[in-house]
DNA sequence: CTGTATCCAGTTCGATACTG
DNA sequence: CAGTATCGAACTGGATACAG
């Protein structure tokens, strides 16, 4: 039976998948795929995001020289961060991703709601069910 | 300035990627790419997974409409995973994704050591460090 | 402006024991 | 054989306060 996989291989992806498929790395390297931006931009742009975790996940890409920090010595300090070329690259197979997502979008939402319709009511929570 | 990302869509690929970024996904679907498969015979090619989490992981995946889940009503039980058609599809960016982790790999093992060098030290544990 | 430090809630995952 | 139930440790991410 031949083999199309390698588990050690497939591990390494895993790791890779998770790094970059946490919760804010995927948006924040397509953002810098427009250019240089300073922290205070990002901040703005990826709504949501805690100033906390947008310095933890750049933190993360440039350890991975996805991206890269500069420091303007001025005052105020101004920092941008671009990507990498490594960085630029890995935009390829993320689009590939996304070009995935969304041309099965449709039929994903359908096979999670039929799942959940199917699987409904026969694990209901018992310290709620049941009560009469 | 234009916008070469839509911050919705990119939300939706970072769900999909946590999702099958998860500690054991990819391997799972890779070793389904061969073929129908049975539980116990998935628990032994995926060493170190335990029972919950292969449980866990193939649920998730037929929720997905990723796997397909077969019991054969013999005893002792038969349960066979295999990859839906839209599983199938998906190994197709998950290779590009593996792909550019390959090809990249050793950029990125530099940029983390070369990273971590330069961030040695300064970051000593407070408890620990400066005794004497 | 660009971070760091601390605390805390929620989630993930492994170990283990049990079931039809 | 193919799960489910329960517990606990480790990790993730948000809120908030503080600092150069």
């Amino acid at each position: 039976m031949p083999k199309h996989y390698d588990p050690a291989k497939c591990q390494t992806v895993c790791e890779m998948l998770s790094r970059i498929g946490d919760k804010w790395s995927v948006l924040v390297i397509m953002i810098l795929g427009d250019g240089p931006t300073r922290f205070s931009d990002l901040k703005r742009a990826v709504v949501g995001i805690s100033q906390r975790m947008l310095t933890l996940t750049l933190r993360a890409l440039e350890r991975d020289g996805l991206v890269r920090r500069t420091v303007y010595p001025t005052v105020p300090p101004r920092v941008e961060y671009e990507l990498t070329e490594l960085g630029q690259s890995l935009r390829e197979p993320i689009q590939a991703m996304g070009g995935w997502v969304f041309r099965n979008h449709d039929q994903i939402k359908d096979a999670r709601a039929e799942f959940d319709a199917r699987h409904a009511g026969e694990r209901a929570d018992p310290k709620v069910a049941r009560l009469g």
